[in-house]
DNA sequence: GATGAATGAGTGTTCATTCAT
DNA sequence: GATGAATGAACACTCATTCAT
């Protein structure tokens, strides 16, 4: 019965809500507070629960702040691995990548605010720090920009990890304009941004290089672009 | 009298060394400890004076972190101005800001690793953060990116401040590499990795774009690059 | 009904078996962490319940360690007081009581333990402290001494309930030797042990004296020691 | 000058000072609320000073419980090594060292409550603990008892060990009587037990044996016993 | 009865800041 | 100015106790 399924799981998928809430209202102290101003006071009110229950779920406070990191950093990974591989061609792929980067600061920008401000600035010694998040990144990406530079696709006397390092610097940089209120959150800013941010890093800031990608998308609905289409 | 005037000019000598020494102090423990691990009891250690002498130089710990990045972001900031004005074309300025940053980073690593790391930890609040600062810089470099697009060296359609902070996004990034170890810091590298920022913001990353800087870089001693040669 | 004539007495059965369980774990982890040091989840993971369990047949923490000393120390002050009625001797009373002492570390050394090192430490106010037991047995032993008095067995000028502390004093420190481990808890020097604490009390340990216990004790099967005999 | 060496002492005098308070005030507080029960919180109020200055001076409260106990108690063993060579015989050592016992309660009875009721305590984890006193001392008495026992002083077939542990249980349990208030602190009264203490531990309690003391004791301002008609 | 998640008061510890010398 | 002892607010963490299931 429906009843007896609920009743053997219901107690897990409350714990499971619980958690998650708690999680929530973490990612929501530190977009407000940031990393270390948060206080797992915060996070109890934030999250509607009892002091002491925030303990129950977590270990202590690092365990808490890794969590939070972890769950969105590797979400965040995730869709980026599915990203990558997604486009035929490199500038489809990295088209892509930066498609997800935007998109997930569409759907959650305070998540998105958090990875970008606070990842990586516990000294080193903490559990999470950029050391681990970048290293990741850093790693995946270069394999695409290798795989790239075979296909002759990437100049090739670029280092491949910069190249993943100001990829990736690029895009941060680009949703840091937003996250900190540079500019705002309207959805064509976003995507000029988007296209802006792939553009540049494909062709550079210079004028009298190709422009294919700006050519398909200022024209309408270009039949190669159904991905952006769909996006925007 | 003869120890008034003995004391008017030597100790306001000795103060602004006891000040610089604590400041240094300061970046050295941010560098290891970060900007919320580091108590005043450890820059006062680590500057070799007493714990409360901390507070006749600086009214508490914000204004000495602020002045931290203050002393440092002024200074890179001047550079930057400096190294924007230097060059004739765009493409020149590009490669002397992005060799500021470099230099800045070959002279002081430790500041460099405090300024990209710790800017911008304190929640929006405090009296330093990301975005003073970001917005700073953002704005010089905008009114670089809009000089240059009058002159028809940026692509027209591209926003004046988005690609300020790609720039240093990609600046910021590439020196993360190694900031964080992930890179060896040997000249070459550093080298290498300065020039491909400075191609890849103005050329991209994907070849069959002109070459003028790489050729001009790979030929040797190229008159138009006196800076690279001495630097190298 | 049938159910409930079930119930009535299964259960029952049930219920006490689980206290005397939550009880003997009690005495485990009192044993190893100390009266402070315990918390009721170990008490309810060392008896294989639920943590909530424990509230169920105990009001609260100090009931919980109440009942322990209640129980320990009622068991001991009964058999304290039906050796004290043993002998027809004082000699053989105070030998009886001496007996009964090391008879119970012989049976249940972890209990005994805890009652040496755990009871009364809690600070006058709490519900079980050394005042309430101290008081017991010192008054028990008094009458014991009294009585001896009375009957020339027990110097005239020594006060009772002084002599009765001391003999505690003897022998408790006695086991402490054995609890603390710096005596092998092997069983010939268990029994030398509860020997001289016999025989110090009794005649002191100074050469010269009577050795009329000592004589008894050293003559193998002597019929005015059944007790020994058998414990050895 | 005095001046210049109260300059040059003062503060380490005062610091010394408030160090010696909040060990003071610790040993009042764990003479009310016991080893576990104080806060140090308490402690800092007792002592008169800031919540904080405790940690100026101590590590951590355990820190702070160790140097209580390690003041006490090496106080007490520096006595009683004193005391047990003070006499020429055997008896007049161990008087001395009972009346080392008795002098110091005399003196400091918080200070003897505290280290009675709570030495031993801690689990056996803690850095003190019944076990190291405890060793300590039936160490040091073990050795007086051994000399003893070579000079014919003590039966020869009593472990020197044993004698030593029951000789402080004796102590400590007479103490006890006065400690919990079972028996009124006067003077006589303590002087009596004092006396009861070291007969019944020389000679036992039984009558028949040798009055040696007894009757020096009772017989006023006897020569033989100027100690303790100095005490008393 | 049995379970263990939920609660929140209590407390040890840190550390920025002040102040007497 | 220079020193470092003194102060106390702030906060992480524990754990006895309650309660819904």
């Amino acid at each position: 019965m429906a009843k007896d399924s609920s009743a053997a799981k219901a107690p897990g998928k409350r714990e499971e809500e619980r958690r998650r809430a708690i999680l929530r209202a973490a990612i929501e102290v530190f977009s407000r507070k940031g990393y270390q101003g948060c206080r797992i006071a915060d996070v109890a009110k934030e999250a509607g629960v009892a002091y002491g229950l925030v303990y129950h779920y977590f270990q202590n406070k690092d365990e808490l702040l890794e969590s939070v990191f972890e769950a969105g950093w590797s979400w965040f990974l995730a869709r980026v691995i599915e990203a990558a591989g997604k486009g035929n061609t490199f500038d489809e792929r990295v088209e892509s990548v930066v498609g997800v980067a935007f998109e997930s600061y569409r759907r959650d920008p305070k998540a998105v605010k958090v990875l970008i401000l606070e990842v990586g600035r516990s000294p080193s010694g903490g559990a999470v720090n950029r050391g681990k998040a970048f290293a990741h990144v850093i790693q995946l990406a270069s394999q695409l920009f290798e795989e790239a530079q075979r296909n002759g696709e990437l100049k090739p006397d670029h280092d491949p990890k910069l190249c993943a390092a100001m990829f990736f610097g690029a895009i941060e940089m680009g949703l840091t304009g937003f996250v900190m209120g540079f500019i705002d959150r309207r959805e064509d800013t976003l995507l000029a941004a988007q296209r802006q941010v792939t553009e540049t890093f494909l062709r550079g800031v210079s004028p009298g290089t190709q422009r294919t990608l700006e050519a398909a998308w200022t024209s309408p609905k270009s039949s190669s672009k159904p991905k952006l289409a769909k996006r925007a």
